[in-house]
RNA sequence: GCGGGUGUGAUGGAAUGGUAGACAUACAGGACUUAAAAUCCUGAGGCCUUCGGCCGUGUGGGUUCGAGUCCCACCACCCGCACCA
């Protein structure tokens, strides 16, 4: 009798079918059943699946099957983040529509995602770049414009003057444009707000309530929004021209302020632009400033320069005190008043700056115990103590000589409010968030502006506003800007002739709200209420650490504004319950070098080893292996899921991705991680088998053999709840183990093999199907309830319990599981390992942790 | 530069403050085979004077009966920095 083999091609192509034609991963509502909403986040739909997204998407049916196997009604949606700048590159780059484009990678992605047998339902599938969604999305924009969560103002862009377009930040490379090679400039343009701001208080105080988010991504979020409390007040000018008379600043640290060796604004302070008419050269030094692009790490990261604008600043506590003006380029326009003043002692840009144009430095305060102190005015650094940390002050203004930071600055605005100079002020660091971009592949700003009326709104019945098809990219700008037929409309308003606004927006926009859009994809309104009642919230979102910031912070705000304009209940204003960040998969990087010794890089199927060397397969030259490098398409080392499934199966692919690295952290894919992961998957189907052909006679060990399931039920259930998914394989690997070399009997063995497959069901579905029909299991598996681990199996009769002797292990005690303490340590002092230690004599402490561990100090 | 994280054998990693290295890969030896592949079995952190002992979780300190785990400082790498998604 031959005996099959393990072929995943038949399998799972044959279980996909069977799920798809049992509809079993179609969500409904049904209000008597407990719902569970899993999402992972949405792909861009660059045209092919990543190994990347196969470890996301696999994540999350781990949780969804788990969930549905355990009792939930599921909702597991997919969908396309599909607007952006790529498509507009491909455009101008193969002369092919961004929307073709677009829609020809989503074919294509959505046939290598039903490859892998992930139990999504498909029926609420969209884009967010098909019409239906982003009219939606410009219904809720008029909403939040009539809420008052919108506004009009003016912010820098990074220009290209050759190409005569907007750039984002990542499309400037050491300050010129990616594609022309132009020098950027910084262009203020009129463009659309979310007020997201009027929530920085709410959005920081609702991090606590977020228990089943990582804190690192709560402490990211926290420091982001940067809830500071300060002192802001006026330095007088002397002898200012008009216009200039105060300059208005704001600092965390007044109780500096005896320190201050200058005043600084930003290049883009009222001020500095109103000096510059009349002074060349400050001029010239503020367009040098300008020169630099938006990115907030660029101005950090550039040396601190200033430019002497040669007026003098009284200090507040001291009218006999002068302080220079200058520009500096390290100040932010966007932050506090986009003025400060520098206080070099304490702060390491002030004292790089006030070296470079050799401005005093001034110690306020110093350690208590100054002994090793080297003061900043003697070549120390800048002195930064935590504001929680007692100083001495050497030059208090406010408070004792002693204090803590905190309590000097308190101290220092109650001083300042007394004497009328200024108050005590909260600021957040969060900005408002600039929506408009200049492109053509984005969601449209449905407004119009009209000559008589001015700035109106589309009136709902006119969405979607929808992008005009008729468009090229073959000359520089934003094909909307020159579409005359698109931009002609009539004023909602007046009805006189109007012009169509051309900014589109942000593509965070379109992932702000598309969880609350899969709970009903068709409704004709952004969501609906009943749905929304039942599905939301997310119950647990899977994605990229790299969206701890931003995207996130957005979405909380979104269901905000969408519960203020009545699209959200109040219990959906943090849509996400629980936040799981996962890491990236890496692979080594292959390389040679050329006769200039720069690199040349290797696809790894064009690698081998021979002899422990890796080498090129055509050359035998050998080659450098750098272990463990982000996935890159120029570094060639990507791995393409498409030929993984095709050679071993989508159960393999998944299988080790899980299995090889915590979750959160970032796992290597290694040809050989994923053979054996083939080559386990083989040996249980091959285990199933030979259990099948068993006959019914009596073996021996069935309790132990049971027990041992029962542990591993416990142990893969806990790890699948708690996201240890690879040391809930580790669990699997050693219970298919157990169960190969078991002697029990065949039913017992059934039993385990079922229950394997039960167990390795969320993970290995196909294959998991396969072993439960061959084993008579009762309907599928995917529907079949969660084995539940019987306590009474769990309980052991006797521990082994590590004897320490000062801490080190020296030997170990097999005791009766119920053993109380005092049994405990006189057996203990028997063992022959503790008498010699002893020595005749009697221990110093002896600590007994029960079902733990033993220590003897002597 | 600023904010956040990570660091354990040759490799990926396991370990409620309690036996460091589970499980797996690669490697070595053996069985089976004419041979190989596949499969199965066995071994293994390093060092030493090897039925025993010392060292060992990035580096250096500290807390503790006991530290991979907690605290402080440093080093390396990764993520984010508001127009990449």
């Amino acid at each position: 009798m031959t005996t099959p083999r393990y072929t995943p091609q038949d399998i799972e192509a044959k279980w996909q079918a069977a799920w798809s034609q049992a509809e079993i991963f179609k969500a409904q509502r049904d209000p008597q059943r407990p719902k569970y909403y899993v999402l992972e986040m949405f792909p861009y739909p660059s045209g092919n699946l990543h190994i990347g997204h196969v470890r996301n998407y696999a994540m999350g049916d781990v949780v969804a099957r788990h969930k549905m196997a355990t009792g939930y009604n599921v909702l597991h949606p997919m969908g396309w983040d599909a607007f952006g700048l790529p498509a507009e590159n491909a455009a101008i780059e193969k002369k092919i529509h961004p929307g073709d484009w677009t829609y020809a990678n989503i074919d294509n992605m959505k046939q290598q995602f039903a490859t892998l047998g992930l139990s999504l339902d498909w029926s609420r599938e969209f884009a967010t770049c098909d019409p239906d969604y982003y009219g939606q999305q410009q219904a809720l924009f008029l909403d939040f414009l009539d809420k008052g969560l919108v506004y009009r103002k003016n912010a820098v862009v990074n220009w290209d003057p050759v190409d005569m377009t907007v750039l984002a930040n990542e499309q400037v490379e050491n300050g010129r444009g990616w594609r022309s090679g132009a020098l950027v400039e910084r262009r203020e343009l009129t463009q659309w707000f979310f007020k997201i701001s009027e929530y920085s208080d709410e959005l920081l105080a609702a991090l606590d309530g977020l228990d089943n988010w990582p804190a690192k991504v709560k402490l990211m979020q926290a420091n982001w929004i940067g809830k500071s409390r300060g002192l802001q007040f006026a330095f007088d000018v002397v002898d200012a021209p008009a216009g200039a008379e105060q300059i208005e600043v704001y600092t965390t640290r007044p109780d500096t302020l005896m320190g201050a060796s200058f005043v600084g604004i930003s290049p883009d302070h009222p001020i500095a632009k109103m000096l510059e008419s009349d002074n060349a050269e400050l001029a010239a030094f503020n367009a040098e400033c300008r020169r630099m692009g938006t990115a907030e790490e660029e101005l950090e990261k550039a040396e601190k320069r200033g430019f002497n604008t040669g007026l003098m600043a009284r200090h507040p506590l001291d009218p006999d005190w002068q302080l220079p003006v200058y520009v500096a380029n390290f100040i932010l326009m966007d932050y506090g008043t986009g003025a400060i003043f520098g206080c070099p002692a304490h702060d390491p840009r002030d004292l790089e700056f006030a070296r470079k144009y050799d401005l005093p430095v001034t110690s306020v305060f110093a350690p208590l115990d100054a002994a090793d102190h080297t003061a900043p005015e003697t070549g120390g650094e800048a002195y930064t103590p935590p504001k929680t940390e007692s100083v001495t002050y050497l030059r208090p203004f406010a408070g004792g000589d002693q204090q803590t930071g905190e309590a000097a600055i308190d101290a220092a605005i109650a001083h300042f409010e007394t004497a009328g100079l200024g108050q005590g002020v909260t600021k957040y660091r969060l900005r408002d968030w600039g929506l408009s971009r200049q492109r053509y592949w984005g969601c449209p700003i449905p407004v119009v502006h009209c000559d008589v009326c001015g700035v109106v709104p589309e009136r709902k019945e006119n969405l979607p506003i929808k992008l005009p098809q008729d468009v090229s990219f073959d000359k520089p700008g934003n094909p909307l800007d020159r579409h005359d037929e698109w931009r002609a409309c009539s004023c909602p308003n007046c009805g006189g002739a109007a012009l169509r606004e051309t900014d589109t927006m942000d593509t965070f926009v379109d992932s702000s709200w598309y969880y609350a859009r899969f709970t009903a994809p068709g409704a004709s309104t952004p969501t609906n209420a009943e749905d929304a009642a039942y599905w939301m919230n997310v119950d647990q979102y899977i994605g990229g650490i790299e969206h701890a910031i931003l995207h996130l912070l957005y979405s909380r705000f979104f269901a905000r504004a969408m519960h203020a304009t009545g699209h959200l209940p109040a219990a959906a204003v943090e849509p996400f319950d629980a936040l799981f960040t996962q890491g990236m998969v890496t692979h080594a990087i292959y390389q040679t070098r050329d006769d200039n010794g720069r690199p040349i890089y290797h696809l790894p199927e064009t690698v081998e080893s021979r002899d422990g060397q890796m080498v090129l397969k055509d050359t035998g030259e050998a080659v450098e292996v750098i272990p463990s490098a982000k996935m890159s398409k120029s570094k060639k080392n990507v791995v393409d899921p498409v030929s993984i499934v095709a050679e071993y199966g989508a159960d393999t692919a998944r299988w080790f991705v899980l299995s090889d690295s915590p979750p959160e952290r970032d796992v290597e894919w290694t040809a050989s991680g994923a053979e054996a992961a083939f080559k386990h998957l083989s040996r249980v189907y091959n285990l199933s088998q030979k259990i099948a052909q068993m006959g019914d006679a009596a073996g021996s060990e069935d309790d132990a053999l049971l027990r041992e399931m029962h542990k591993t039920i416990r142990d893969v259930s806990l790890g699948v709840e708690s996201f240890g998914f690879n040391a809930a394989i580790a669990k699997l690997y050693a219970f298919t183990n157990t169960l190969s070399k078991s002697k029990a009997g065949a039913a017992a063995q059934r039993q385990a093999i079922k229950c394997l497959a039960q167990l390795m069901a969320p993970m290995t579905p196909h294959l998991a199907e396969d072993i439960w029909a061959l084993h008579g299991g009762d309907g599928l598996i995917a529907k079949a309830p969660w084995p539940i681990a019987d306590e009474a199996m769990l309980v052991e009769d006797s521990i082994t319990l590590p004897i320490q002797i000062n801490g080190k292990r020296r030997g170990e005690l097999e005791v009766p599981a119920d053993l109380d303490k005092s049994g405990i340590e006189a057996m203990v002092l028997d063992h022959p390992a503790v008498q010699k230690a002893l020595d005749g004599g009697s221990p110093k402490k002896l600590i007994v942790v029960p079902g733990r561990i033993v220590n003897v100090v002597v």
